[in-house]
DNA sequence: AAATTATGACTGCTTGACCAGTCATAATCA
DNA sequence: TGATTATGACTGGTCAAGCAGTCATAATTT
């Protein structure tokens, strides 16, 4: 009995979503469970795992395994990943470098 | 030197730029990396694992590292993610339960 | 300017992720 | 119907993910 990690529901929720969706564009293609596993590189244990949205998994093989079934991961509407990478590079280079914080007693919420 | 896993471009750029947001959300934030990662459960490494889209990390971790940032993760325009999850479920009980395919060469596309 | 804080990078250790393989069962095809 | 294939679930072994801790450097505050 090991004391396992806790998540907010949020993330669960967004794991979740992100496995079935694989599932069901992996069934859409018509592969089976070992077909996509083999295609990725994969285990098909592992790709069980990643359909159910185990939190465990390696964020690789689950990202790896979306883009095989052809799922947009965070290409908003039309703009290509590329552009959002440009763009989130510029936006942090706008911001100092380091953010400094006076110190003071972290007000943990929850 | 262990041949390390390949990826496809797509999937590592998806990971890179999810590291981006968060690290850009934290900044927004005005937290150190040591304050999220407190937050988040994970030590200071990791996260900067996570920021940097290596595509060993725990998929549970780097999603509740952007989570606690504010990030709409697979949130698309409106619909909460419960209702996506619902709507993934009915497609997939729509399918056939397995995929039955006649055995043949796989033609693997790379 | 000095003092404080953030960042980047790294280093053993421990634990568990991933794999290969198996089995029973369910679903699909001929 | 029987034969084939897919799925779900699990198991021992191996190797690396994650952690705690450290250090040098950069950035920010006073």
């Amino acid at each position: 009995m090991v004391k396992s990690r806790t998540y907010s529901t949020f993330a669960r929720e967004a794991a979740r979503l992100l496995g079935m969706e694989i599932k069901l564009a992996r069934k859409q293609c018509k592969w089976s469970e070992g077909e996509l596993a083999t295609r990725a590189g994969i285990s098909r244990y592992t790709l069980q795992k990643i359909e159910k949205g185990d939190m465990t998994c390696a964020i690789g093989l689950v990202f790896e395994a979306a883009s095989l079934v052809g799922i947009n991961l965070f290409e908003a509407e039309t703009s290509p990943l590329r552009r959002q990478i440009g763009a989130a590079d510029d936006k942090i280079s706008l911001l100092p470098k380091s953010t400094h914080n006076p110190k003071k007693a972290i007000d943990d919420d929850f």
